[in-house]
DNA sequence: ACACAAACGGAGCCGGACTCACCTTATGGG
DNA sequence: CCCATAAGGTGAGTCCGGCTCCGTTTGTGT
């Protein structure tokens, strides 16, 4: 259904304007930032963005959905450099990495693995299969535990990534080496 | 200042009764109960509502302190009844076991454990304050690694506590042992 | 150029948190 | 026991933010 008509031109430039403006002012801090301040900042007014997006919600998905995209070539990369095991912890440091862009965008990963949503369920499975990639390998190279799964592993990193405080890149460097050791600990 | 003065009759019952009809609306299912609903349950109007509580998240903030100081209780408790490590084990199954109570209440701890809202300070401050003295009694007895602190092991639960899709119990058990291994493999 | 569907603008609607001016009642001193 | 009085209760009304609706503008295919 992407084709029911190539969308016309100056509707192309505001809905990305929208997504762009979108993504600047949860970068910048404020994760609710006034659908009316979104549209000013893509220099539309409100019944345009209403246009392109269902809700406020549906723009704050489709951002969180391209920044999730990205995250999910991570790791057929990281394997296709690394032993299995060496490319889980660089996963899964790469992914606290990835969250310190901004409060607002961390906000929206912690949503993504936490929430039931029933529109984040392909981000979802997607991260999840992902994961059960680099697991797998690694289970095969006898470096991981048998028995976890991405969804399980990814649970684990919402947590992290839901992290906010001052100091908490330490921390989540931390719990993440906390669970890679188990990981390997039982295997 | 707890004693400006003893407080009327009526009204410290009415205060009870919506800090009761909040509770039993966030155990019921819905987190995001109208402050009417809540008042028509305790009986009350909004004004009464908002004399009692600042603001609408100040009585969602009391009936979560209430619980959290439930839980806060249970270290010492299980530290004088168990060896360390299996304390420590027991009460993070607890604390997965008590989230149970209903999604309302699991979202609650979420908050606490995850926001930096300065209101949960202090319940963050006494539960991971109850944690280092898990951790500390596990290190002294030589089965936990060194290292790691009550408020970096509250932010792996916030995580866990966070779960809410089907069958998520087993997830959450299951991250529990991972973590509990990690925490005893660098002993 | 023209027609016309597609896209845009923005005043206004609506629901939900919160306020305030006025009424009700517990309580303690006479 | 009763009254004065201040603590407490009430709920219609305000405010604010997400969303809608329809009249106007504009890109596009002929």
């Amino acid at each position: 259904m992407p084709s029911s008509r190539p969308l016309r031109a100056d509707a192309r430039r505001n809905r990305e304007a929208l997504l762009t403006a979108a993504r600047e002012a949860f970068l910048t801090g404020d994760a609710d930032a006034h659908v009316e301040e979104i549209a000013r900042r893509a220099g539309v007014a409100v019944g345009t963005l209403y246009r392109h997006f269902e809700t406020r919600e549906a723009l704050v998905e489709e951002v969180y959905r391209q920044e999730v995209a990205e995250l999910c070539a991570a790791p057929a990369r990281l394997l296709a450099q690394y032993a299995p095991d060496e490319a889980v912890h660089r996963f899964l440091l790469l992914l606290v990495e990835h969250s310190a862009v901004g409060k607002g965008m961390s906000e929206a990963l912690e949503s993504i693995m936490a929430t039931d949503s029933p529109v984040f369920d392909d981000a979802r499975a997607e991260m999840a299969h992902a994961l059960d990639e680099l697991l797998a390998a690694g289970v095969a190279a006898g470096a991981i535990r048998d028995g976890v799964s991405g969804r399980v592993l990814l649970r684990a990193l919402g947590g992290i990534c839901g992290m906010r405080a001052k100091g908490w890149e330490d921390d989540a460097v931390r719990i993440t080496t906390i669970l890679y050791d188990g990981l390997r600990s039982g295997r």
